[in-house]
DNA sequence: TTTATTTAAGATAAACTTGTCCTAAATAGA
DNA sequence: TCTATTTAGGACAAGTTTATCTTAAATAAA
């Protein structure tokens, strides 16, 4: 479903957030040790969500990332999926076919609607704040 | 969402089926024209639905693919997927940890369950020899 | 101002997916 | 039996994603 970069996005950003909640900043090295990912993996796609704007880093020391106060309550995983994958969950056939639409369907158009429907309303859903706040409550975990 | 694979996997399947209804064998060369897929990867995915058994092929002169008379009738988008890319669409945690179910659950475990549901649902439900129906009375297309 | 710390950026490598090509095997028909 | 046709199989090539490494830039603190 997801790409690598985006999973390890995902759950990168719900951990830096699970610090912004402290007014705890946190280092790459953190991140990826909370998370078990790639370390400089891990820095390319924070580097990305910082392009997009997602996430805010310092750099040097006591630097690290964190996420501002103006975004916390509204941030989604819809935000970081486009800012790390673009579109393309939300655009394009899904059976890869250039010119498919209503007018000229492929043969799963409508079905896929529904799909695509049901996974945008997931992500548009779900702010990484309450996450978040599960992964604090020991309801949720991120990794293993 | 699918790998190409499984798109033109999907799209093949459904010309073949729309052939063997009337009792036609397609070759390799008018499938790959008819949806519009690169002949050569083509060959390599029908290979692997026939060797699973997903579809017949017959070597030599007036050889090429087809799908038999038992088989018409259950085929459903999902055999066509789990043949091409086993159950990767099905299994494993929607942010790649190696060990999450309900009782060590990741942020998404829920949420994620639910959109999976939604997505076997719609491979379960569609049976290959309706959406080749709706391509031959023309309310659907399998290229440009 | 120098040093240590930390992210940014770019080059490169490894792994996987997608795609091609060539030869072998099967088979229908002359 | 020979030839033409068609899929099977294996090797290989190109493209993309995943991952690493090295150096540069920023900045806090001594």
């Amino acid at each position: 479903m997801f790409s690598k970069t985006t999973e390890y996005g995902i759950r990168a950003m719900i951990f830096i957030m699970s610090n912004s909640l402290q007014d705890k900043r946190v280092r790459l090295k953190e991140i990826a040790a909370a998370i078990d990912s790639p370390e400089s993996f891990t820095a390319k796609i924070l580097q990305n969500l910082s392009k997009a704007n997602v996430v805010d880093s310092v750099k040097g020391p006591h630097g690290g990332f964190e996420i501002n106060k103006d975004k916390m309550q509204t941030l989604t995983l819809i935000d970081v999926v486009i800012a790390l994958d673009g579109n393309k969950l939300f655009e394009g056939c899904g059976l890869g076919l250039k010119a498919c639409n209503s007018e000229k369907p492929c043969p799963l158009h409508q079905h896929f609607l529904e799909v695509r429907t049901k996974i945008t309303a997931m992500l548009v859903e779900n702010k990484i704040i309450d996450l978040a706040q599960d992964l604090q409550t020991g309801l949720s975990f991120l990794k293993q």
